[in-house]
DNA sequence: GCATATTATGTCGAGTAACGACATATTGTT
DNA sequence: AACAATATGTCGTTACTCGACATAATATGC
């Protein structure tokens, strides 16, 4: 079904920070952190590195909120395409699948 | 607690299925397609590159079976150690926590 | 008014790991 | 005798993370 997974843990967690709403990269940043209980570090050039590969596969795209009096401070704001969205929710299967595969392992080597 | 986590997907499985026993290399790459539906298959080079790593870290042994009656047939045996053993067990919980993350951030968005 | 922290975006080089291709040898099957 | 399966390994390429560095605007504190 999908042979874009595993999403890496930083692409998981941005798809995961836009599924409520858009946002720009900072923000992006700060909520995996807030989100993950600051497990989640997104360093810069992670971030931005993703958001690059992000919008070329086309799991995100570019709301240009360059109304002028923002002021010229650039600030691009991404959100979650259907196919974004898709894979997010493919991804999240993927790991309860991952993790009750883990437990049903372990439960039964421990006894 | 731990800053090796999170583990590649390839390394998680190789030490899930010596969480039971004891195996050799050609048996975690089948044990891995098994366990995981198909849906993990382990190429030779992710296969040895990763127990040599495994093996530097100390999350794994080798316990030598060579013995003479098995004639010849070259088959290295690993298993879990003690830290291996953790380093699964915090892995396992790790991902179960990304899981209910990731269906508390989706549950709220798709209301 | 000035310094500093925060917000915000980005590049670059180094390191790690996965992957497929290739190589080699033995055992089991047809 | 040929071929599939078992079994281990190397090598080069590719993808991604990370920390360091760079830049600029805004906001806060003194």
């Amino acid at each position: 079904m999908n042979e874009n997974l595993p999403l890496t843990e930083a692409t998981f967690f941005i798809l995961l920070t836009l599924a409520s709403d858009g946002k720009h990269g900072y923000a992006i940043m700060q909520d995996a952190a807030s989100l993950s209980a600051g497990r989640v570090t997104l360093s810069t050039g992670t971030l931005y590195g993703a958001l690059k590969r992000l919008l070329e596969q086309g799991w995100i795209t570019r709301i240009d909120e360059d109304e002028p009096d923002t002021d010229g401070r650039p600030r691009k704001v991404y959100e979650l395409t259907g196919e974004g969205r898709r894979i997010l929710h493919a991804e999240t299967h993927r790991l309860q699948h991952v993790v009750e595969i883990a437990r049903g392992q372990l439960e039964g080597s421990e006894l």
